[in-house]
DNA sequence: TGTTGACTTAGAGTCAACTCCAAGTTGTAT
DNA sequence: ATACAACTTGGAGTTGACTCTAAGTCAACA
């Protein structure tokens, strides 16, 4: 697979492909006799972790970690799987946010559709508008 | 209350409070005859939602645009709502990559439990490791 | 065989969101 | 009254994560 077809495939540029790569987000992509890459499925899939992960907002650096980690075998297993439970924590403390934001938008939005629907806006004594 | 005693109660840095005054994510803070900030419950409040719709992704942009959307009174409560709304859906996208990210993260952390517990790494066919 | 378009690299540039700095002011404790 | 910490401002600097540029290489087609 080419790069522009990984591009096309989950939406992502080729710089960022690049970069990837460059820094050890994912490790090196399997190439062509010429040097250009071909991507196999597990180039793929370490891509498609990589932004899966990233979308969660895990850092840049700790992917690098990972993977840094895995090249350097089994003795890294454990130090492996504390960083993913470290991470697993992160984003969990970070959903934990957002719900905590939408109960909060939903609250404001439901005000906000009463005021539309009566043409008052109503605030309670624990609201700042 | 103090910048000082706000940093202590939300868990940031007098400069970002600063910041987030200096830009309008949140509108001027009262002010002591010297010119110093005296946070007031509304002063607080307006942190306080800017923290919790910051740390949901929101960008600081966007609540510059809802502050400044407010502080033009009750003709912009449309644009108010729908800003809210779009705000709404980004976060529902953004939770949804976090909770795939969070079974991929389990599936991983299993798999190297298993591995820590009987001494080999055993993926199956659609795992790169 | 030439040209066109997609690929390559190293390195510089951009952007959002802070974070720090310098120089000056305020307010509290001796 | 005098330190001295904590505050103030405007503006510069940093960080993380890309994103772009220049100069060159590869590959498919006329």
């Amino acid at each position: 697979m080419t790069i522009k077809e990984v591009c096309e495939k989950y939406d992502i540029t080729a710089d960022t492909l690049r970069y990837y790569e460059r820094v050890g987000v994912i490790p090196a992509v399997t190439r062509t006799a010429g040097g250009i890459r071909d991507y196999q499925e597990t180039d793929i899939a370490w891509v498609e972790n990589a932004i899966c992960f990233r979308d969660a907002g895990m850092p840049v650096e700790m992917l690098i970690e990972y993977v840094k980690l895995f090249q350097e075998g089994d003795s890294t297993i454990d130090a492996r799987a504390n960083l993913l439970k470290e991470a697993r924590e992160a984003i969990v403390e970070a959903r934990k946010k957002y719900d905590i934001a939408l109960e909060k938008l939903d609250y404001k939005i439901g005000r906000y559709e009463i005021a539309q629907k009566t043409g008052v806006l109503t605030w309670d004594d624990q609201e700042e508008e």
